[in-house]
DNA sequence: GAATAATTGTGTTAATAAACACAAAATTAG
DNA sequence: CTAATTTTGTGTTTATTAACACAATTATTC
């Protein structure tokens, strides 16, 4: 089964990336990629440890965040299948500056950035690839600089479902997210307490912008939602 | 004139960069570099404007800046000699997220992304730079993007002195910093209030952490400016 | 170098969000 | 299935920072 998923990895789902490579380069690839599963709530990798390894999601949904003052923690990036994260430090010859950690019950592959490194010396469209998603990330974090230190509550708030929508889309309904966290992720995700994640997420049901039945969070009118990320 | 300068940064300054070239490549180059100067306070590109050059600052001081909510600006980052600039938003293939300007007259030299872009494909050395620096860069941006949120005001604009002394340094009696600024760019850079800047820094003064003439800052303690900065 | 504009400094008030406390509900573990 | 634990929801108070106003000083510009 690991076996299966493994050849679905290198053939079809990251097709972009990998076929690339050569036959020969593949066959390193395959016989260095290791799958491994993360229970909910499992971290990868942790702040201040070495980069070791390319992270490959296949299964499940992963969150990038950073401790900050007082262990209040900040969701920098969210992960989905299939993208790639953990070689930015390895890249910068630095530690880690963030952890990862599994949202829910999830299925990784795990490649040597050694080998990546290797491969990326001698293949000039990984180099590009690298390239391309280093500079979206840049632009990204730059955006949510400015973001999340200016932004009033109800704005950020607004713009954080708006993520969550635009990462993990809705259910089959086209209303409801189709991810469910905790009032404390919400509150990390958008640089704000867990009590007044509550507080304005309330607001926003009370406005009938949203409907909440515990984690489950539907959006009513996601135009109004924009219009509030956008101006506050 | 011009062709010294030129000659200059092909030969020397940026030997790391450039010296992976080869003879073809390098006059290539040479003969699209162009060289501009900038007024103090000039825009060398604006956010939304779409990506065309490659920038090298030779001469001067630069601020990548992004305009928020109310047009109050954040600064980003701060170039010094001999950096280079410009390229993300290309490589994104996206418009510019933010601006550059001049904060005092500098010199920069311009070469097309469209030729960086063919170098790099032909040449992993050149890739492997830029693969550098976006990662160095993006993990300043994540780690920022916790100061500013969770710090207060005193913390963030001792971090930012000390950026300003990591970036330019002091002058020759080892305590001035080698940049002077407005305390409208102090605040931008720490994300806060003129007026908020102004105070706190005052503040700094009556702690003896610094002396203040104008612009003109030296810090007497920047062992205890660093604390501050940390612990807040 | 005088006139004009911009920046700096300071006081005061208002807005915003954090901190804290605690009950109710939901989730998890045994 | 039940007890323990965590999460959610809400009220209240406090801390922090922005907003505004205006005088004094410093830079720019013509």
């Amino acid at each position: 089964m690991i076996k299966a998923a493994l050849a679905k990895v290198i053939s079809e789902d990251l097709a972009d990336v990998w076929s690339i490579l050569d036959n020969e380069e593949k066959r390193l690839i395959t016989d260095a990629f290791v799958i491994q599963n993360f229970k909910k709530n499992q971290i990868i990798y942790a702040e201040g440890e070495e980069p070791e390894y390319l992270w490959c999601l296949l299964k499940g949904k992963v969150k990038l965040f950073k401790d900050g003052v007082g262990g209040r923690a900040q969701i920098l990036r969210l992960m989905r299948p299939v993208q790639y994260f953990g070689y930015r430090a390895y890249f910068a010859e630095e530690a880690y500056v963030s952890s990862a950690g599994a949202f829910e019950p999830s299925t990784l592959g795990a490649l040597p950035m050694s080998l990546v490194y290797q491969l990326i010396q001698k293949n000039n469209k990984l180099a590009l690839f690298f390239i391309s998603e280093l500079s979206k990330n840049l632009g990204g974090s730059d955006t949510k600089i400015v973001n999340l230190t200016q932004k009033h509550i109800r704005a950020r708030l607004a713009e954080a479902l708006i993520v969550l929508k635009d990462n993990y889309g809705y259910e089959a309904d086209g209303q409801t997210l189709n991810i469910f966290m905790a009032r404390e992720d919400l509150a990390n995700l958008s640089n704000m307490t867990t009590s007044n994640a509550i507080r304005t997420l309330s607001g926003f049901v009370t406005e009938k912008i949203l409907i909440v039945d515990g984690r489950r969070i539907k959006i009513l009118n996601e135009a109004q939602l924009r219009k509030i990320s956008k101006f506050g």
